[in-house]
DNA sequence: CCAAAAGTGTTCGAATTACACCCATGA
DNA sequence: TCATGGGTGTAATTCGAACACTTTTGG
């Protein structure tokens, strides 16, 4: 420390961005919280909290998700630092944001109420407190762009799915319809899915055939780049 | 800071992967500095410093490029921060990095030279100090996703350039070898380039013709992506 | 007149898109 | 038996990749 004092120190804040997806009404949704302190007390915001001494970004941000949903090894990246001076009304914070793709139906509930988070969908966000609008923008943004390259989206499904949750899926984060048989004709040539023998059949009568990853492929695919290229401008 | 107190801060640097393109000899370079001051004194580093109290990050790292090299309104993005505990032996520092592009010619040479700045060609880089070679990475995987996207490629030549300097450009940062006749298909049918009267007849006697980009169109492919893909695996 | 670099089109194959009907099932 | 959602193939087009020769000019 004593190398280098006399040098200004900095409050030094981490936030997540929880992305989540519900099959049910096919929806991208993110983990918001009402702020229990102030300023801004009672407004919504991202799960944040402060960098201690003795961690690091990375470990801070796996240490606020845990917190406040129960679950470890979770797919999740930094995103962007957010820097203004006065981004922060309370005092000069620089914060660094983290995007975590979790599985909706994993996360404990106790825990989640505990804290006063709820899922919020996309496409109707409560206000949010400070710049927390764009850094949601940054990371949605990132996530479209990370979609089409790693085999995210499996992140955010059930060890099990359907070919149409899947393309549901896609069609929640794209915001653009999907051709069906393009979609699983491309989908089933990368060798990536497993036809279980069960079905799904809360939604039809006929039912549809669960899939699952193949673990192996998947990892590769994460590794080496995926190229499932919807192009949407 | 009333507000928060009793939290942890944390020293904040920033640091700029300054990147230039050396038309006469095809290189991509980056402008590093041997350190002057402990810890790894006398070794090679990026363009650093410290995050004042009253400035953004964003600015911090305009301050350093500017301080350096005498430019302003360069093309600069941040790229990645860097939380380790260890990272920096001396403390524990915090650092954002951000990319900037220059036109080489550009720069104040003076203001280089007293501050111990030197272009090396990112092909035969010196042994950088801590996570720097890592920064470096980053910054580059993130330079060559961009320049597909956007054409980030003209704001590291001059003004007036020839197709082939174009070119050699791309093949500088693909590392890869492109048709010219598709390479000029592709350019020219996007109606970004005004072509010159003038040639430029150092390096062959029939003289190749100048462009310059058409500010406006450039201006909307910023912002507006670009989809200029040479598919590189 | 020749060496050296600039400039210029066409063909082929692959990949992407568009598109409509049958199937299985429970009520 | 019928209503509902699941599942399947082919043709047309577009896009990217490969490829070789002519032009200009200073020495």
């Amino acid at each position: 420390m004593s190398l280098y004092s006399k040098v200004a120190k900095h409050l030094v804040a981490v936030d997540c961005i929880i992305f989540g997806y519900d099959v049910l009404d096919k929806e991208i949704k993110l983990l918001l919280l009402k702020r229990s302190i102030e300023p801004s007390r009672g407004k919504w915001s991202l799960a944040g909290g402060w960098v201690k001494e003795d961690e690091s970004l990375d470990e801070a941000a796996s240490r606020l998700l845990l917190n406040l949903t129960g679950l470890n090894n979770v797919f999740m990246e930094q995103s962007y630092t957010y820097g203004s001076v006065n981004r922060d009304p309370g005092a000069r914070v620089i914060s660094t944001t983290y995007f975590a793709l979790t599985k909706i139906q994993n996360i404990d509930n106790k825990l989640r109420e505990l804290n006063g988070a709820h899922w919020r969908p996309i496409s109707s966000l409560p206000e949010l407190v400070f710049d927390h609008p764009a850094m949601v923008d940054k990371a949605l943004t990132e996530l479209r762009r990370q979609i089409k390259v790693k085999p995210v989206g499996f992140e955010l499904l059930p060890e099990k799915f359907t070919l149409v949750q899947l393309q549901d899926l896609y069609e929640a984060i794209y915001q653009k319809i999907i051709d069906k048989r393009n979609f699983r004709k491309r989908l089933l040539s990368m060798n990536l899915l497993h036809k279980l023998d069960e079905k799904e059949t809360n939604t039809s009568r006929r039912g549809a055939f669960y899939y699952q990853f193949i673990q192996e492929r998947y990892n590769n695919f994460r590794k080496n780049g995926f190229y499932f290229n919807l192009d949407v401008n």
